[in-house]
DNA sequence: GCGACAG
DNA sequence: ATCTTGTCGC
């Protein structure tokens, strides 16, 4: 899929990018999807211990299909361009997954990634800027707190509390996939509401802790790193 | 001033 | 994210 549009000027300095991040918010459609879903990619990036180079790979699943069958991957190798900080993580992420998502030979329907979508400082995580970029639904999915006040949700599968920001909104849900599991923290990027995320999130992910579509992306991660690690 | 801080 | 040992449990 793809070409992309550009959303912004290349390489911004941290404060342009937190600009960046507080005009392009007001863009954001956070409504149920209308049409089917059935393609879902899982978008995950892994990097070298010195954090020299990155792998960033997309999964695609069938989620009309109860087993959830692989129908495509695609991944890419390349250098960081943006410092790891937190608040501005999508700067250093969303280029190398936009690359991988070009490499696909078809279209998606939904995306996953590995962060967090309007749950986040200025309202615009890693799932907005991803989502925004190709203009898809996209939900984020993240494995630790980042901001907003909850409670810790019921031990059960299923179970969900509300993440609140400072003025007593709902950004997302902290949900609870498997029993007896620390639960992830689900908010929406971009033409998906908190309620259709956090049902997905969960429907995703029905073995383990994270959904499907992630857990494959991050294996594809490391298979290639493993590669290029093998090879030199 | 101090703690928190997606990956 | 990555590094890193053992340990508990299915």
């Amino acid at each position: 899929m793809g070409p992309f549009p550009t959303l912004h000027p290349p390489d911004p300095s941290p404060e342009e990018a937190a600009a960046i991040q507080t005009r392009l918010r007001a863009s954001l459609r956070l409504e149920r999807p209308v049409g089917a879903i059935r393609r879902v990619a899982g978008c995950d990036v892994a990097y070298d211990e010195d954090e020299r180079r990155l792998f960033a790979a997309v999964v695609v699943i069938d989620a009309a299909d109860p087993e959830l069958p692989t129908l495509e991957e695609a991944s890419v190798v390349g250098e960081p361009a943006f410092l790891y900080v937190p608040g501005l993580f999508s700067f250093r992420e969303v280029p190398p997954i936009l690359a991988a998502l070009e490499r696909l030979a078809g279209d998606v329907d939904l995306l996953i990634a590995d962060g967090h979508g309007i749950c986040h400082p200025r309202g615009f995580g890693l799932a907005c800027h991803l989502g925004l970029a190709a203009d898809r639904p996209t939900i984020g999915c993240a494995k630790t707190h980042l901001v907003g006040a909850w409670d810790e949700p019921a031990p059960t599968r299923g179970a969900a509390s509300p993440i609140v920001g400072p003025d007593g909104d709902e950004l997302g849900r902290v949900v609870r996939t498997r029993d007896g599991v620390r639960p992830v923290f689900v908010s929406p990027g971009h033409l998906i509401d908190i309620e259709s995320s956090a049902d997905w999130v969960v429907r995703l992910a029905a073995r383990f802790r994270l959904p499907e579509p992630i857990r494959r992306a991050d294996a594809r991660c490391r298979e290639d790193q493993r590669r290029a690690r093998g090879s030199r």
